[in-house]
DNA sequence: CAACCAATTTAGCCTTGGCTAACAATGCGG
DNA sequence: CCGCATTGTTAGCCAAGGCTAAATTGGTTG
């Protein structure tokens, strides 16, 4: 362990470097990405399901693959997961659903998605560099976060 | 491909749902995020690396891997590729340098990384919040987006 | 200078999330 | 009601990014 006995070497003359964070807080950083990789992939998959559901009544492995720009094999693949996790039920061959936590899940999601999108959009973000960033965005942003953001678009609109 | 020729179907009384975007367009969102994931954990190490190289004047494996909360192994593995990729210079059991082009995408993200949260603080988020979200939402922030939240963290220290 | 401890690397395993190709079921048009 | 296009599934491949355990190297210290 070489690490934070070392005190600061006199080596920069560049511009100002804000200090290293203390490890443990810096791992917990690198940690609760990994953590939000686990899961967002499966809250994407959910979410659109739910939207699916939504719009169009049903939502078939055909139109996930178009929406998410994957293959069939790879959507049926994920849904066996999302079944297994007890998120979607399925009867081979045809539409699906979600179940009660899959419901909650898509929209906890939808929820997070949306007032992202409405945050970016009301910070000036033209709507498709919007709705791009907001996907990418809406599992990495805390609770915390999210509520000033949507207070932040509140006044805006207000 | 049962998408996108049916029509809005009356199905909804709940709240008010944003219509689903166009196909070609929502596969773009999900593809974008994809690309990202691709980069990020490459760009975190290299970016690591670079701010060990500049606060310690030398980047160890064991550093990385206390930091990222990582086994040594996992490091290592991460250290092959990223000598694959002329990113980083190493000899064995010896610190780590960067490349010119590792250095350059050491910087960029180091940039992309800042304004996120310089930004995320003049929005009001508490610190140790705004360094976790800052670290997830890094990769996924569009140059037009990092640019006005720029502009918005300027204008909000003057 | 030998021996031990810490750091690094290697080997081998696992899970995820992609893919293609081949096969199976559905359901519609004629 | 038969045939065939569309849709869904299965099998088997691959790369990435984790892990543990074991082997190696290097440095320090008695």
């Amino acid at each position: 362990m070489s690490d934070d006995s070392t005190p600061q070497r006199p080596f920069r003359d560049g511009p100002s470097h804000d200090a290293l964070p203390p490890v443990a807080q810096h791992a917990r950083q690198y940690e609760t990405v990994r953590n939000a990789h686990e899961t967002e992939l499966i809250e994407d998959y959910v979410e659109l399901i739910g939207d699916l559901l939504d719009h169009r009544g049903e939502a078939r492995a055909a139109d996930i693959a178009n929406r998410m720009a994957v293959s069939q094999a790879t959507v049926s693949k994920m849904i066996r997961r999302l079944n297994e996790l007890g998120l979607v039920t399925s009867q081979p061959y045809r539409s699906l659903f979600l179940t009660d936590e899959g419901r909650k899940m898509a929209q906890t999601s939808r929820g997070r998605h949306d007032i992202v999108l409405h945050f970016l959009r009301a910070l000036g973000v033209p709507d498709s560099t919007a709705r791009i960033d907001a996907e990418g965005m809406e599992h990495h942003v805390s609770d915390e976060t999210l509520a000033i953001m949507q207070r932040f678009t509140d006044e805006k609109d207000a």
